[in-house]
DNA sequence: TGCCAGGCCCTCTTTAGGGCCTT
């Protein structure tokens, strides 16, 4: 597998859903995989200057009281940008996280220069008679094994990790594919569901 | 306190609407 492949998984927990509406991270979780295992792990609070509503809260289970003693966003984030250099990016409903990453690094004045992809779609395509694709969901479909602990951030990104390692082996092993990459899963995630096969097929 | 966005994807579609996902 080749320094492509090395993807970081990430996932930030946050004061809401829109950072175009002023919501900012208030954690980060992140494992990074290379050829095939989990090698570094990051995770951090952060505080984002301001209470975080009751639902946060009871949502993450980070408490006001855990934030006051965090470093500020900015802080943590220019030490999350040095851990993902400029490797690929993958993380679950890709399209959130994306906004977060970008806002915060604009913030620093930072940018990104890997790509991003997204595990949902892409187990949207491969286990399409999934009951449905949250990551909690598609962790028991796939029995990857669980405490359950879910909406912290490196626990959600270790998870992430194991339904992307599982999706790569799907792939392998209904499709004879012998080496899953980077680029082959953000084209998946861009083919028709109808044409998944053929995706395949045709590499 | 309660609310907010946005991309994907399906269908009773494309001159649109609504559910799924993320916090």
């Amino acid at each position: 597998m080749s320094k492509a492949d090395t993807v970081i998984v990430l996932d930030f927990e946050t004061t809401g859903i829109s950072p175009g509406m002023g919501d900012r991270a208030i954690e980060i979780g992140a494992v990074r995989i290379e050829n095939g295992e989990v090698t570094d792990r990051f995770q951090e609070l952060m505080n984002p200057g301001r209470r975080i509503s009751g639902f946060i809260e009871d949502y993450t289970g980070i408490s006001n009281r855990m934030l006051q003693s965090a470093p500020p966003c900015g802080e943590v984030m220019q030490r999350f940008s040095d851990f993902i250099g400029d490797n690929n990016l993958v993380a679950h409903n890709a399209s959130f996280d994306q906004r977060f990453l970008d806002a915060e690094l604009a913030l620093i004045s930072k940018k990104r220069s890997g790509q991003f992809t997204c595990s949902m779609l892409a187990a949207r395509r491969l286990y399409q008679e999934a009951p449905n694709h949250k990551l909690g969901s598609l962790v028991r479909y796939m029995n990857i094994p669980s405490d359950g602990t879910f909406h912290r951030a490196l626990y959600d990104s270790e998870m992430t990790a194991k339904l992307w390692l599982a999706m790569l082996g799907s792939i392998g092993d209904r499709y004879a594919v012998p080496a899953v990459s980077f680029s082959l899963m953000r084209k998946l995630t861009r083919t028709p569901k109808r044409s998944v096969s053929q995706l395949f097929e045709r590499s």
